[in-house]
Order: C-alpha cells, then sequence, then structure tokens
DNA sequence: TATTATTTTTGGTCTTATCAAATTAACTTA
DNA sequence: TAAGTTAATTTGATAAGACCAAAAATAATA
C-alpha cells in the first residue's frame, strides 16, 4: 500500500505542493525551461498559504528542479545526471576545504580515468577514436594560447567520459571539472606545461589506437600523477 | 574583487543568513548533532523575519546540512562525502524511473567495482586481505538467511570500496546501495541464488588473493553480469 | 524517586501588508 | 504604423502578528 496518491498527508503540507510540482515537472505537465506559475496563482491552485507554496519553490530549487534568480520567476529544469552533480556542489566545496579534501576528490577522478582508457582502449568504437583525435587535434593548436588549452583539455578528457555510452560519466567529468575548477583556474599555465600535457595526451590516444588497455592505463597514470605534482608544486600548503 | 564578505548583501536576505549558518556549522561554533537555535532566537540574532529564518532552514536541510524531522528541532549534521550523495536522493530517483536509468546506475556500478577488484588485486594491503576474508566468511555463514545474506553481501562489497583509502568511496557504496536498494528489495532470493553469489565472491577474493587483477576484474564482471540478468528475468519491462 | 499533570516553548501554517523590481498596458512621438 | 517612453499592474521578497498542536520543560503527585 505504498501509493503516494491522494492520500491525507498529515505530513508538513509543503511537501504534498512539492511532490505534486515535482510530479509536473517530470511528467512534461510543466514543461522544462518554462516559467513557473505565479506564486499567487500556485496558492490559488493548491488552496495553500503564500508560505507554504514558497517554501516548496524553495525546496524545489535546491533540489535542482527549478531554477530561482532573485526576483524572477522560477524557471523549470527538468532534472538530468549533471542537475545532481550540479545540486551538490556548494557541500562538496566545503569538503574541498578540508584537509586531504582536493587530494581525495583528484584521486576518484584518477582512478575513475584510469580505468575510463583503459575502457577506451578494449572497446572504443570508430566514432570515439574520431572524436579523441579530433579532440587532441584541437588540443594541440591551442598550446600556445593557455586559455584555450585548459578547454581543449577538459574537452579530450570529456571524450574519454562518453565511450562508455552512460549519461552518468559526463555528469561525473562535469561534476570534476566545476569542483576543481576554482584550484586550476588560480594555477599559472605556462605554454611549456601545456606542451607536456600535450603530449601526455597523445600517449594515451596513442596507446588507445594500439588497443593497448595496460600502456593506455600507465599513460593516464603518469599524466595525473604529473599534472598532481604540479598542482601541489603550486600551493602545497593547503593539500596533502 | 571577488570577496564575498561584508558586503551590503543585495540579494536574497535568507541567502545571508543561510551563508552565516553553513560557516558556523563547519567551523564546529554549532556542534555536530546539536540542534539548531529555535527560529524565534534566530530571526533575534539575524535580526530577520521568521520568514526568511524558515527558508534559510529549508534551505540548509535541502543541502543536507541539518536534519528536520516535521516537528522537531532541526539537528545539525556537518557534511560529509555520505551527506553528499545522501542530498541527491531524491532527484536520482526520478532519473531510476526514467528508460534505462537503472541500467545506467548499475552499469556505472559494475565499471567502478571492475576497477575496485583492479586495484584490489595490485594494492591490497595486510588488513585489507584480512578484512575481505572476515567479509567472505560472514557472506557465507549467511546463505541459507537471504536477508541476512544481502546485508552481507553489501558489506563484502563495501570492503572493497574502503581499499583505495579515500572517503569519496564508501560514500559511493552508500550511494548505490541506498539508490539501488529498491530495486533488490522486491527481488526474491532464494539460497541457491545466494549459493551463487557466494560463490562469486569467493572466486573475487581469490583472485585478489593471487595478485590477479585480470581474473579479478572478470570474476567481477562475470558476478554482476550474472546478478544483472537475475535482476532483470525478475522485472524485465521496465528497466533496458 | 518515579509518574503524571500542567505550563511553556516551538515548529507549522495562515493572513494581511508593504516595497521594489519586473512586466505589461497605455500613450506619445516620429 | 513602428518605436520609444511612461504609467499601471503584477509579482517576488520580506515583515509582523496570530493560532494551533505537538514537544519539551516544569511542577505536582503518588
Amino acid at each position: 500500500m505504498l501509493t503516494p496518491s491522494a492520500e491525507p498527508e498529515k505530513g508538513r503540507a509543503a511537501d504534498s505542493v512539492v511532490a505534486e510540482l515535482e510530479a509536473r515537472i517530470v511528467s512534461g505537465s510543466l514543461p522544462d525551461n518554462s516559467p513557473l506559475p505565479a506564486e499567487r496563482d500556485l496558492m490559488a491552485q493548491f488552496g495553500a498559504s503564500r508560505t507554504v507554496i514558497r517554501e516548496a519553490i524553495s525546496t524545489l530549487s535546491n533540489r535542482g528542479l527549478i531554477e530561482s534568480k532573485p526576483r524572477f520567476r522560477p524557471i523549470v529544469r527538468k532534472p538530468d545526471y549533471e542537475t545532481v552533480l550540479h545540486a551538490t556542489g556548494n557541500i562538496v566545496r566545503h569538503l574541498l576545504n578540508e584537509r586531504g579534501g582536493v587530494k581525495n576528490l583528484y584521486n576518484s577522478r584518477a582512478f575513475i580515468e584510469r580505468a575510463l582508457v583503459r575502457e577506451a582502449a578494449t572497446s572504443a568504437g570508430k566514432q570515439d577514436i574520431a572524436d579523441l583525435k579530433a579532440a587532441l587535434a584541437d588540443n594541440r593548436a591551442a598550446i600556445p594560447e593557455s586559455r584555450a588549452f585548459y578547454q581543449t583539455d577538459v574537452a579530450f578528457h570529456g571524450v574519454l567520459y562518453r565511450i562508455p555510452k552512460n549519461p552518468i560519466f559526463p555528469a561525473i567529468h562535469a561534476g570534476y571539472t566545476s569542483w576543481l575548477a576554482p584550484q586550476w583556474e588560480r594555477m599559472l599555465r605556462a605554454p611549456e606545461r601545456n606542451q607536456m600535457n600535450y603530449r601526455a595526451h597523445e600517449a594515451i590516444f596513442t596507446a588507445i589506437l594500439e588497443r593497448d588497455p595496460v600502456a593506455a592505463e600507465e599513460a593516464m597514470r603518469y599524466h595525473l600523477k604529473a599534472a598532481w605534482e604540479y598542482v601541489r608544486g603550486t600551493f602545497d600548503r593547503e593539500l596533502t
């Protein structure tokens, strides 16, 4: 008897409103990217006070189902895997400030990317290879321009996350890049450094091309280890 | 000039309250597990109306920084990696109901666990081995009792997540188990089935003991594939 | 001292107002 | 008529006050 339908709902009043709006969003009754009805309309529809409507909206907003800028009408955001990760951003930021936070996150990323290149080496398709090649070319072209290099760097790694054809992985990638970006942006990135990173990417790509999981993983491990050393060298006191 | 400090704060009033409370929580000024001050106290402290305090509390709650049961005083929860994952539960549930949602999540889990056993085979320490052995023994003893078997099953896999000594992984494990639990609990688990799963665990353990990453990964792959087939057999229409 | 009755506190909800920013309607002008 | 400007209206943000029922604290009683 777990039918969460038209029960008397003895819990918080806002909860039922949240549930209903949530249902309308996922069902498409409230279309994605469309503005939410005015608060005063909603209180009419639900026969609830302004307070509870407002609380419901706040909850939805925190859940990532709607996006609300201060004085604007909130807009509906149908959730995807990326939304999930994004919604956690605030808390993650705290964790990163704790001892070893950045290192733990970085290590988890390294762990996953090592597995990703292994996967890529064993089961990358034609299109995947083409994508990697293109990303690598972009990366190479951007060596002199650190800003662009960073972006193509991220993009190259992003291709790896897309190879398993599982939307969860690109979302994870988005999480990593957005969470770690603050750290990386503080870092000066000289062209020599870019050159070195590019070569690492090249080595990874080559290993994947040669269908050599061991070499691919090793290349990735080396790449990420070197990158970490560099980061640590830039501001080591906060990490470790 | 991005110092988010004592600015006039033209944004929402609740936001500054949220920020302040958040700061107090992470700084320990509001101790973990302690109840939040009464709403009426807070509105005195912040010179804000009940409305904004309430909204702030709601936000904190959704962020996972405080836990609030309907009519009780909210209690402070200093965030950890598990909190992060837990806070996303509501949205994840939606995604799981979408086409292929469960499969995607399960596949990501399989991906990670394959990498974990590989890692375990190459770098598990004495203590890790001992933990695995103990978990395996528990698992074996619980074969006749499906409920207990499920728990020891989860525990066995949990040991693998702890091997990298990175708090992020156990959190991920907690996420997987809590998110996928609803599916698994609907599944009847016969002792024969338990027997089979146990043997798979045994094979994994053996491969780790023998320091054979390839065999370990293969054993895990087989194990998870079989488990998935079984799940799909139980209710295939919703998945795929 | 243990239990029970009685206040007091506190969270949940509603109502009514006010204000400033957004949005829309009305109006003017080229 | 199209474009630009201004006035009127909507709407989100916040405040203040009130009420209820459940908790928590306190007093009373066995």
